[in-house]
DNA sequence: CTGAAAGCGCTTACAG
DNA sequence: CTGAAAGCGCTTACAG
């Protein structure tokens, strides 16, 4: 069996409340005292017991809180199922979550609910943040304060946040030039429709599809990169009016929302089946559309991982002082087609 | 918080050795008594918080057999690496296991390690089983002597095993002929190599192929269905005779192992780039030749799952007493091409 | 700066 | 059939 607080403090000769101050970095012990006992602990590979920690540390439990844009974005359903997940194997370790969902980008709208979170209070934040230096300042103060924070999905600069849960943006859009080859002739003509070039994940969806495609063997002529703000009714116009300008377009990369509007679009000009299709995400919409076989590859991004994965980060970090071990959680890169959903 | 046994105790005024005993079904208590707490326990809501559960049982630890025929098989590396990360988070709840890797698949063998596994003894066995009665019938007397058995990456039948997680071998072959739709021409010529068909996994994998292949819009003419036995220096001849008595065969579909000698016959035979292949596995030689553009997809099957999982469920059954949700835990169907992985 | 004691929620002998 | 006590390994006041 393992080394207990117990068994070091027999050897060193004091009690298991120094132990645990020396261990835990509590203070108020004699340096002597703490160098020995840190040796000992150290010499013979003391490791603390998680469970035994969970049951004591019952009394003060821990509240974490969680802020995504998930209102009206399926996406964010499996994100929410995923942490859903990792909530129930934690109610036992006295950790409950406060999630919080809101629609859309309303940086007032989510300072407030940031706000509210604080006063409950919570211990962590876990958040999809909204790329704007008014956040950031707001959460590089409860760093400071000591609520640690962990981005999921998106990330945002000057945060000092303990580290991002999310997709490799730029691996995204350089996996679908990767099967775009499969699907166009060489120098074939395919038109681009992103998000927005605002937004840093879709910018970057772009940029590695485009850079990847240069270092490929095929040529492929962009004909167009456009927005729609994955707002389906914009996306509509969009391919619409692109496609009937470029009748010869053979494929369609679609770097973030608005996948439905894009394929109404298709299905209104009767291109379905003719014209290829790469999108992203695996939301109901998209899996819809590629059993009708109007949409051949989406490219989805692990959404439940990015719910469970910075809760469990998080835990780690407030009871077992463990810091995550990189910057970065990137989440796999899956590829999609029918027969494989 | 949640209930505890003290509380449903005082409620029932009984001591919370009775208490437990009841909710433990260790018998030996009044039939009155009986439902009474458990009517209390219920009503309330009662779950047994599992951090004190494993501290209480830390007396008596858990050690679990792990076997499978990983010797000079890669592909078992990361079920490896995944069966760590779960016994690292379980060490703590007294949990250790037993590892054995053996080469091949020698029923004796096999047979020799599960009784020295027995002599130990464990207190429950994750088993990647050789499909022979011998094998079934010893792993039924486990299970009937009290340890639990799940099988992993293969399964067995009439063996009595608790629960199976692997691949869906048959979903793996349809995304393969989902994919290849896109790598050839209509009416285009395929050659299938697989493993053996006497191994039910080998034989799905070309069923599924085949069937979808029949359900979609292209026709494609199989050449021939080869056998290597996952030995390379079989499937390069395998391959080489069937490259060239079919000049013309725009694909290749691998179903198991051998891909490495497979490749090395189309490099010889300078087909490279030009001929598709299909294979599974994301192993590094595969890794190596979708790199250097010799196969385009490989698909692949969670193997690190197929490490953590199992030692999960077997965990949980034997001290939380929870029963395996399903029959089948089938790993995602992962799609790589040179981009994504 | 340090120790002794109580407690987290459960299980396990032991005594009756 | 049942209860009282001890213990798993840790943390937390409290007293000095």
């Amino acid at each position: 069996m393992s080394v207990t607080i117990k068994e070091i403090a027999d050897i060193a000769g004091v009690s298991r409340g120094t132990v645990d101050r020396v261990l835990n970095n509590r203070g108020n012990v004699n340096p002597e005292t703490e160098n020995r006992v840190k040796e000992i602990a150290q010499r013979m590979g003391y490791r603390p017991n998680r469970a035994a920690r969970a049951l004591a540390t019952r009394k003060n439990p821990i509240k974490l809180g969680f802020v995504v844009p998930a209102e009206g974005n399926s996406f964010f359903d499996d994100v929410i199922k995923g942490l859903n997940k990792q909530a129930m194997k934690l109610v036992d370790y006295g950790v409950s979550i406060e999630i919080r969902t809101i629609k859309g980008f309303d940086v007032e709208k989510q300072l407030d609910i940031i706000e509210e979170l604080i006063n409950l209070p919570i211990n962590g934040l876990i958040i999809t943040p909204i790329d704007d230096e008014v956040i950031s300042k707001k959460l590089k103060e409860l760093s400071e304060n000591g609520i640690p924070v962990i981005t999921t999905n998106s990330d945002i600069s000057n945060a000092n946040r303990l580290c991002y849960v999310g997709s490799d943006y730029y691996k995204g859009g350089a996996t679908a030039a990767g099967l775009m080859k499969y699907l166009i002739k060489d120098n074939g003509k395919v038109g681009i429709i992103t998000g927005s070039l605002k937004m840093l994940g879709h910018r970057l969806r772009v940029d590695g599809f485009i850079d990847q495609i240069k270092k490929s063997k095929i040529n492929v002529d962009i004909v167009g990169i456009k927005e729609c703000n994955d707002d389906n009714f914009q996306s509509y116009e969009v391919a619409k009016s692109m496609l009937t300008q470029n009748p010869d377009i053979e494929a369609l990369f679609i770097a973030a929302g608005g996948t439905e509007g894009i394929c109404e679009a298709v299905k209104h000009l009767e291109l379905g089946g003719k014209l290829k299709i790469i999108c992203f995400d695996l939301i109901p919409s998209v899996k819809k559309f590629m059993k009708m076989g109007l949409v051949d590859f989406t490219i989805s991004q692990d959404p439940e991982y990015q719910g469970w994965k910075p809760v469990e980060l998080l835990y780690d970090y407030l009871v077992n002082e463990v810091q995550p071990q990189k910057e970065h959680y990137y989440t796999k890169t899956e590829i999609n087609i029918a027969e494989n959903i």
